[in-house]
DNA sequence: ATTGCATATGCAAAAACTTTTATATAAATT
DNA sequence: AATTTATATAAAAGTTTTTGCATATGCAAT
């Protein structure tokens, strides 16, 4: 379980429903632990079915019916000995590493094309960081607890953007010395 | 499809059986993209079946006998189209920032205690990459481009490392202003 | 007006992928 | 005697991703 427990995280803010989880997931915990809705629709059933969590439909006129979810005691006990327990090292999916070690045997006209979009990428990704960062944390010396939480996870955010950012610009140097084709 | 790219691109170097796929992938790709050993002759297998290498069995008597597997045609192509596909957004999994969003919930003395363990953590692999830096990339402008997509693996490594690293202690500096009970 | 797209809301099933747990043999090393 | 290294397989369990279905409002463009 894992994603599981993500889940459960959001609800200790307030109850909500999947779809509102599922937006929250877009802004926040997303960027460190990827989910789609249909995923978090069917989590939340399990949660349901296993009693860690309760579902109350909410009827509404204006749209299709809401089921808000909120933490049970037993979904605030697996949270607490889940906490207690060793967290799982990180885990990482780099596919663009993995093409890297091909290079040689590739084109690399291509790589350099997927470095760039990559740079691209993370300085969007950099620059989205750092809005919320001044949007919502003027002042990270006097924060309380839960909000501490979230600033070391935008602060991550930043510093591991800013590094692979980094490494972009240097790998395109790199490559951009030796202007032979693939 | 990405395991098995993986596997391909180490079959790129040389024909290897299983079990040193294995090994390699401990000490290089695997930092980037993990499998277990099971999980590399499994997917030796479906790509056997696919035809995409040949595996060969090579007698042995002081050991098992090893199934040295080796690229086909069939096999480079595959590797050549995947070259030119997009690749996939890096996929992260950080459990320890899932923790994070629940500080204020659970007792931040353990977190304190997992982030110390990460920074432990961080600090043994960028050591470890930092010594193979030294040993094998003493002259990092002049690498042939299969060289330097190694290279570049390891920077990719050595940024990040560095980044969490860095991060690691921030978050222990900022948790202990606050030496409240959890 | 109508078409199409975006947003809000949810469910279900299959396919793909990963992890865990076992099972084997046998030499080398501690 | 126990552990590690070398070598491989298989089944089960777990997780994630993909695909497709549904309903309903609002808005923008034809």
């Amino acid at each position: 379980m894992a994603l599981a427990h993500a889940i459960l995280v959001s609800l200790l803010d307030r109850p909500q429903s999947g779809y509102e989880i599922g937006k929250r997931f877009d802004r926040t915990v997303g960027f460190f632990w990827k989910a789609s809705h249909q995923q978090i629709y069917q989590e939340l059933h399990k949660l349901a079915k296993a009693g860690l969590v309760r579902g109350e439909t909410v009827e509404q006129t204006e749209r299709p019916n809401r089921i808000v979810y909120e933490l049970t005691d037993c979904g605030r006990d697996a949270l607490d000995s889940w906490s207690r327990r060793a967290t799982d090292p990180p885990s990482v999916k780099e596919e663009l590493i993995v093409k890297l070690f091909a290079l040689g045997d590739v084109d690399d006209g291509v790589i350099r094309g997927e470095l760039e979009r990559r740079r691209d990428f993370h300085r969007d990704r950099l620059a989205y960081y750092e809005s919320v960062m001044a949007a919502h944390y003027p002042d990270p010396a006097r924060l309380r607890p839960r909000q501490q939480g979230r600033y070391l996870g935008l602060r991550m955010g930043i510093v591991t953007e800013q590094a692979t950012l980094a490494w972009c610009d240097e790998a395109l140097g790199l490559l951009a010395g030796a202007p032979a084709g693939g």
